[in-house]
RNA sequence: GGUGAGGUGGCAGAACGGUUAUGCGUGAGCCUGCAGAGCUUAUUCAAGAGGGUUCGACUCCCUUCCUCACCUCCA
């Protein structure tokens, strides 16, 4: 599979072997919302799909669980800044366990990491990277000639407009905080005094520990290029002497009208309340819409898209699961040949839903014309459901004990005898456990439907 | 101002130096007891603008305009 290296610029082949993946993931210091979201889906349909492939996939995610935010919003809350995190930790694996995203192997936090982040600081400050002064550990920019390629800025200019702020004591305005000299707040003990670390030295220190030196993909939202990842690069390499990591993969923002979400703007769309909404088939489809690099624009038009896609996904898949007699047709093996392509071409979700699509009618196509075979079915089923493992698609099953196949043939006798309004009235009884009832010629399919609250106010995205 | 990404049909959104992307929406028709699903067909020269290279460009090169992001915290 190949992906698109920022540092680079190429888009790179992934080496053989395990795959090594370190995504930067959230500060915890209130819910996620939909941005988060779709860097989140994107790196857990990378990782299936790596698995599915064969590779051997280790996904580390970390959470940031001591910030200057944190801190602020548990002095708004009146909480303690330790446990706000734990809070929104605990709400975090709520919400991507609903929109099935897989767990990470592992998500290490940064408080549980200060051994590390300390001697990471002392090594940097022994090697000439890291000074300190009062306020704290500042890392040396100019010590570090690569500084500034990863993002394509150059360390001169950046001087030139940059704002002094007062009170600062660190020896150059782009140099950044090691380790921060507090006296209240959360605090641990240093060689330098008792404080803080800076925001980027947790992710040196947690991917290096967890993954080692040069692993395969690094990873998170293109906001982060600037300055957390460069600066991480600059600290994790000033110390090692190697490379961080190979290939740098970045997420396109979610935008609302064009304009990225904030909080002055109010337009945040938290994932728990599009959870409520949607569900996770429709937020996901969402997510894996356009391609992972380029921002999405966040809409009802698109939702209601998501959304359509999905129940021609559910019809698609119960009607195989159903299928009987007839002689098949088909090539389940030409989709999911094209699925698999666009997948290693740099992740392209929005070639590989092309594909399912394409399946999806395809199969309505081979049932409206009792042309689809248990045997074909059964092929197109069992590769229909390896994208859809992919992808982290799941159809809703009904409520055991519904007895659907009884009641079918029961409507069936009576829309034989002409009772039509009995037989109307069975598709009714069965809609209220969400089963719809396709009649194909000669025959009739159930399909469960996920229940999905904005499919009757799409507007109210 | 600097850096980066991008401008494709009503909307969303890919690929590709030459063949209808695809989906959604909309119109008409078919199928159906009804509904759904599905089918057929239409939605005219889709490519921000202007040059250039080429037998041929949406695709390569140059110029220009515009949008967004980052440059302060951000997935």
């Amino acid at each position: 599979m190949n992906i698109h290296d920022t540092l680079s610029g190429d888009t790179l082949p992934l080496r053989d072997g395990p795959v090594r993946i370190y995504l930067c993931g959230v500060t915890v210091y209130d819910d996620t919302h939909i941005g988060h979201a779709r860097t989140i889906v994107v790196f857990d349909v990378l990782r299936r799909f790596l698995a599915e492939s064969g590779r051997s996939v280790t996904l580390i995610q970390n959470f940031t669980d001591i910030d200057d935010k944190i801190i602020d919003r548990a002095a708004a809350e009146g909480a303690d800044p330790l446990q706000l995190a734990e809070r929104y930790i605990a709400r975090y694996h709520e919400d991507f366990d609903r929109l099935h995203v897989k767990r990470a192997d592992a998500y290490p936090r940064a408080t549980a990491y200060m051994g590390h982040i300390i001697s990471i600081t002392a090594s940097l400050i022994e090697s000439g990277h890291a000074y300190v002064v009062d306020s704290g550990v500042y890392y040396s920019v100019e010590s570090f000639p690569r500084y500034g390629r990863l993002s394509g800025k150059d360390t001169g200019e950046m001087m030139t407009g940059v704002r002094i702020e007062p009170q600062e004591d660190k020896l150059s305005p782009l140099d950044f905080a090691l380790w921060k000299r507090a006296q209240k707040g959360p605090l641990w003990d240093s060689p330098w005094g008792p404080g803080r670390p800076g925001w980027h030295i947790e992710c040196s220190a947690m991917s290096l520990s967890c993954l080692g030196e040069d692993f395969e993909i690094h990873g998170g939202g293109r906001d982060l290029i600037f300055p957390h990842h460069e600066n991480e690069i600059a600290q994790s390499e000033g110390h090692t002497g190697g490379r961080q990591a190979r290939v740098w993969m970045h997420t396109g923002m979610v935008t609302i009208s064009g304009q990225k979400m904030s909080k002055s703007l109010g337009n945040i769309k938290s994932t728990r309340a599009l959870l409520d909404r949607w569900g996770p088939n429709v937020l996901r489809l969402f997510c894996l819409s356009g391609h992972y690099s380029k921002p999405i624009d966040y809409s009802a038009e698109l939702l209601a898209e998501s959304l359509t896609l999905w129940r021609r996904l559910e019809a698609c898949r119960y009607t195989l699961e159903q299928a009987a007699g007839g002689e098949g047709g088909g090539a389940a093996r030409e989709w999911a040949e094209r699925f698999d392509a666009a997948m290693a071409a740099d992740l392209n979700t929005h070639e590989a839903i092309v594909a399912m699509t394409e399946m999806a009618k395809s199969v309505g196509e081979m049932a409206a014309g009792g042309r689809l075979g248990t045997g074909e079915a059964a092929a197109i089923l069992s590769e229909l459901d390896r994208m859809m493992g992919i992808m982290g698609l799941r159809v809703a099953r009904p409520p055991p004990g519904a007895a659907i196949d009884g009641r079918v043939a029961e409507r069936r006798q009576m829309r034989l005898a002409g009772r039509y309004a009995e037989a109307d009235a069975v598709r009714e009884e069965l809609r209220g456990d969400s089963v719809e009832l396709l009649d194909y010629s000669g025959r009739t399919i159930w399909v469960c439907r996920e229940q999905i609250p904005g499919e009757d106010a799409p507007d109210q995205a």
